[in-house]
Order: structure tokens, then sequence, then C-alpha cells
DNA sequence: GCTGGTCGTTTACAGGGGTTAAATTTGCAA
DNA sequence: TTGCAAATTTAACCCCTGTAAACGACCAGC
């Protein structure tokens, strides 16, 4: 029997999977590590592994021993559908619940597994069924369709032409209060005056207010040109 | 090492042994039996038993053999604290969110154990800081108080005296739904006109409309009169 | 082509929570 | 008082998820 119910941590393991996937899966053909996994789940190595043969006995991810993984399209759906309850959550405890975009990750994370499918679908109509998270990551749709945001780094971005932040893709409290102050969140309009070489610090436009930001933030930035 | 973390289960064991107490606890010196306790939590007896032991190695509950268990000072608080989450998470998908009272009680218990105290806090906020759950069940209040009610069964209420429904003790989802389409709400003003003998039905009147109700139902409501 | 270091995997084990089956104790009825 | 049925407890086992430590594969540099 394949089609077993999937316990919420094999789901967690899932959508990590996807996130990193998504964050540096560009790279060649995909496969990402399972150490860099078990770094971000904060499990040891081997806890991983077993947990991927299980997945891998589900057809729910692609194991190539010593090379890393990947989902298949079945882990993938489920990884989009917790990565829903998750966005969703964490935009209903902004939007509607009054929270800090840099409260939420982790409250949302302890819930959003516990969440049933008419819940999470009443909160995303509170939140006014957002397409996007605090953060600027985009929802998926209950068809688990999600949209590609076609952003380019801040880092990378042209200069002098107007910019719209698209994501910020840290989860550090510290960091998120920061760039909230400065006004860097999701949809806020940005210019790259200069950048400097050899990754040195951006000098940006911000609301006809020039800031310095430095490139390790500027990485975390996403922009589009619109 | 006595003061260790709870789990979620452990804590879920503690507020079910508060509620039966507190339901029929009543009875002799307090001691509630672990098979009622294994029903009520959908699991075998030896699986109580076991956590019995755990639980009362940590000083949270006594336990005399054979005869049942009862809560200690800081078990009660511990149960407490989850009755107060659960309670509040009841009172906020009904006021906040709009569901039905006879769809919570499940969600809540899903939810409930996953939420940080600053959630809980804003969700009480939201909801209007209520002091009764929307089953009528008094919600604890931070520093462990639990309001009296004072309330007796609608089936041994004296007659044609004006009463208020306090709580409503089913989680049956068809029977909430049948009480709230009678208007058997907590709040609602009620008078028993008659109660027939032998647990016989009862005849009440609520809002100028006469309604009979058999008398395992009244069991089920408690009153006050005020 | 060997050799070491790093990363991934396997093995052995811990602990939480659950189950069924067998032993006990209890309390009630004959 | 005895005897039995029901309730409780113990015993033996399962699955899940985690850890640490030993083991094996891969790559780089000599």
């Amino acid at each position: 029997m394949t089609t077993n119910e999937l316990s919420i941590t094999m789901r967690e393991y899932l959508a990590e999977i996807y996130r990193l996937s998504d964050r540096e899966g560009a790279t060649q053909q995909g496969y990402i590590s399972t150490s860099a996994l078990a770094e971000l789940l904060d499990v040891s190595a081997p806890a991983v592994n077993r947990m991927v043969t299980k997945l891998k006995d589900q057809h729910l991810l692609i194991h190539e021993p010593y090379q890393g993984i990947a989902l298949t399209e079945a882990g993938q759906k489920e990884a989009l559908t917790m990565l829903r309850r998750h966005r969703i959550t964490e935009a209903f405890l902004v939007n509607v619940m009054g929270f800090a975009w840099h409260e939420i990750h982790e409250e949302a994370s302890r819930i959003s597994g516990t969440l049933s499918e008419a819940l999470t679908q009443r909160m995303a109509d509170m939140a006014g069924n957002p397409t996007i998270c605090p953060h600027g990551e985009p929802i998926p749709a209950e068809d688990g369709t999600m949209p590609d945001l076609q952003d380019i780094l801040l880092a990378e971005a042209p200069q002098n032409t107007p910019l719209y932040v698209t994501r910020v893709r840290t989860r550090e409290a510290d960091r998120l209060q920061y760039l909230a102050a400065l006004g860097l969140v999701p949809g806020a309009e940005v210019t790259v005056i200069h950048a400097a070489p050899f990754n040195g610090p951006l000098q940006l436009k911000l609301k006809d207010e020039y800031r310095i930001v430095g490139h390790n933030l500027a990485e975390l930035i996403r922009v589009r040109g619109e």
C-alpha cells in the first residue's frame, strides 16, 4: 500500500524540500542535498535519510544515492498543500490578527500542520484571499497551481530603473524588522541608484529617501520591473 | 528531574481529566475512573494507565491504584491552561470567524495544543475577551482562576420560574444543531412549564414559543435562576 | 594511482505514544 | 464466605521520529 495517510512530519519534510528546491534548486538538474535539508529542519542527517527512503517508497520523491533528492509530481502536490496552509496562516496572522511580519513564521509553522481545509479557506477569505504571503512568497491555489513570480535579485537588478519589491527571503526576525523599518517590503517601489562592485553595498531610492543596504541583505530581496 | 516540559498529549490528558472531574467529579471524594478517561480520549486502558503513572511521577495527579485518579494543584493548573486555550479558540472560531457552535470542538482540539500564549491572548481580545465558550463553559483567567457558575440541571430546575441557559454539555454536532434551532443556547431565557414524572419530557417556554424536549436533552442543559 | 577529508548512509539505540493479551484486584451476588 | 465478572494493571510488542557512532562513497591533490 503506497497511498498511506501522510503524517504531519512527513508533510513538513516535503514542504521544506520544496522550499529548498525553490530557493537554490535552479542549480543543476534540481537535486538538493539531504544535509541541507537536515540543517533547515534542525534534525540529524540519519533522520533525514530515513524519512527520505520512506517518502521515496511512497513515490513522493526521487532519491539518487549520494547525489540528492527531488520531489515527484505527487510530492510537489503535497508540498504545495502545506505551503498553502502555511502562507495563508501567515497572511491571516498579519492581515487579520495584526501581528508583524517578523513574528509569524514560527507561529505559522506550529499551527498550520493542524488546520482543516475548511478553516484554511475561511482564513484565506478573511485575509482577503491573498495571492502572496506577508514575505511576498506566492500562495498556491487550491488546485495546486503556483504562480511564477519572474523576479530577480535586487543585488543583480538594473540601475536607475523603477522596481517593485516582490519577496523578502529571510525569516530572521531582526532582519525582517530592519527591512520593514526601511520600507523594503513586498510591493514597495525601489530604484537602485548605484551598486558598488565586488559585492559592495547598494544605494537605493525608496520613496524619495536614499538608503544604503549591504550586499548580503540585497541578496535576500527579489524585485520585478513592471 | 520532575519539572520536565509537558508534551501536548500529556496536556490533553490533564485537560480531559479536569473535564471529567468537573462533570461527574462531584461524586465521592473526587477520584475518577481511568476507563472513563480512556473512553473519552478514545485510547486503550493501558495507554491511560501508563500516562497516569508518568503524570503521577511529575506530581500532576494522584493515583490510588484500582480506585481512580485526581489532579493535584499543579495538574489542575496545567489543565486550566489547556482549557483556556481550547475555549478561547472555540470562542474565536464562533465570534470572529463565523463558524457554528457544532463545528468547532474538534477543530479547536486539534489547533489549541499548538497555540502560543501571545496568539491565545490576541484571539481572546478579538473574540471580545469572553468569559465563557460558545457552549457556556467558563474560560479560566490567565492566573488560573475559574469562575464557579452555580448552575443546575434544566431537568431538575423549578417550574414556572424564569431561567437562563448557562451551558450545554454535549459536543455532538447534531444535538447542538437541534438545540440551536430551538434557541436553547447559553444566555437564552427559558421557563419550565411542566416536567413529566419518571424522567419524562419537559414542556418549555422559549421566547413565547412552547417546546417539548426529552429528559435526556434536558440533562445536558444547565440553567441559572437570576 | 594512492590517500585523505568530506559528505552521505547504515547500524544500533532511545523515548513517546499506541495496541492486544494475560495477570490481578475488586466488589458484588449467591 | 465463596466465587465470579468487571475493572485495572502489567507484560510484550508495534510504529514514528529522533540521536550518535561506525561505515562507505566521492573528490581533490599529490
